[in-house]
DNA sequence: TGACGTACTACGCCACACATAGTATGTTCG
DNA sequence: CGAACATACTATGTGTGGCGTAGTACGTCA
C-alpha cells in the first residue's frame, strides 16, 4: 500500500500520463490509477477532481462535455500541447530524483 | 535541478539514511545533501532544521551536545532504533512508488 | 573592519492530498 | 417495488512539509 505522502506530487504525472493514451473523465481515471498501481494506491475522489481543475486551469488539459452511455452528462479531459510538454519535463524531473533518492539508501537493507 | 515538490516526503529518507552511516549535525547533514545530489538540490536551511527536530520529536534521532573544533557548541544526531526500523521502511515504500510511477510513464519519451 | 563561513532560531505562507459531507441519476436484484 | 449499489460530481475545511524572510552570534582571514 502507498501511502499519500509518498506518491504527493505525482498525481499530475499519473493523470497526464493516462490522458496522454486518450481523452478520460475524472471517475474512469480513478478507475485507471487503481488498476495500473495494482491497487497499491486509491486515489480520493476529492483530491482527483481537484487535481484535474487544477490542470485545467493551469492549460495543461481542456475538457469537453460529453455524455456516458446512458445520457447523463459526463465531463471529459483531453491532455493539451501545454500538457505533453509539461508532463516530459515532470518525467525528466522523476529520473533525476529517482536516481538522487537512490545514491541515499544505498546499503540501506530493505 | 530537482525542485522542492519533487523531493517532498524524502527529506527524512534521506536524513535517516545519512545518519544511519554516522552521527552528524545539521549544518553538516545540508552539505552531505548538497554533496550526494551532485548539487542538483539544496535543502534550505529552515527545512532541515524541522526536520531534524520533526525526527527527534518522533524518537526517530536522538542528540547530544558536543562542540565544533573550535568549541562552539553543536547539536549533533544519532539515528535510533526506531529510527532504523523506520528507514527500511521508507525505503520499501520508495521501492513500490518508484514500480508505481515507471507503470504510468513508460512511453514517454523524456 | 568587514566580508564570509559556520551554526542555529523564529514566524509565517502556501500547495496538495485528504476528511467529511452532500447532490443526483442509473442499475440491479431480491 | 424499493433499497442497495455504482456512477459522476461538488463544496468546504484541515494538516503537513518545504520554503521565504529575517535575525542572532561567533570565528577567521584579508
Amino acid at each position: 500500500m502507498i501511502s499519500a505522502d509518498a506518491i504527493r506530487g505525482y498525481v499530475d504525472l499519473m493523470v497526464l500520463s493516462l490522458l496522454r493514451q486518450r481523452p478520460s473523465y475524472a471517475y474512469e481515471l480513478a478507475q485507471q490509477i487503481h488498476a495500473v498501481t495494482g491497487a497499491e494506491y486509491t486515489i480520493k475522489q476529492t483530491t482527483l477532481y481537484s487535481a484535474v481543475k487544477r490542470l485545467e486551469g493551469a492549460g495543461l488539459v481542456t475538457s469537453y462535455a460529453g455524455a456516458s452511455e446512458s445520457g447523463k452528462p459526463r465531463t471529459y479531459y483531453c491532455i493539451s500541447d501545454g500538457g505533453l510538454s509539461h508532463l516530459e519535463l515532470k518525467v525528466a524531473e522523476w529520473r533525476d530524483t529517482k536516481s538522487v533518492v537512490d545514491r541515499f539508501i544505498e546499503g540501506v537493507e530493505a
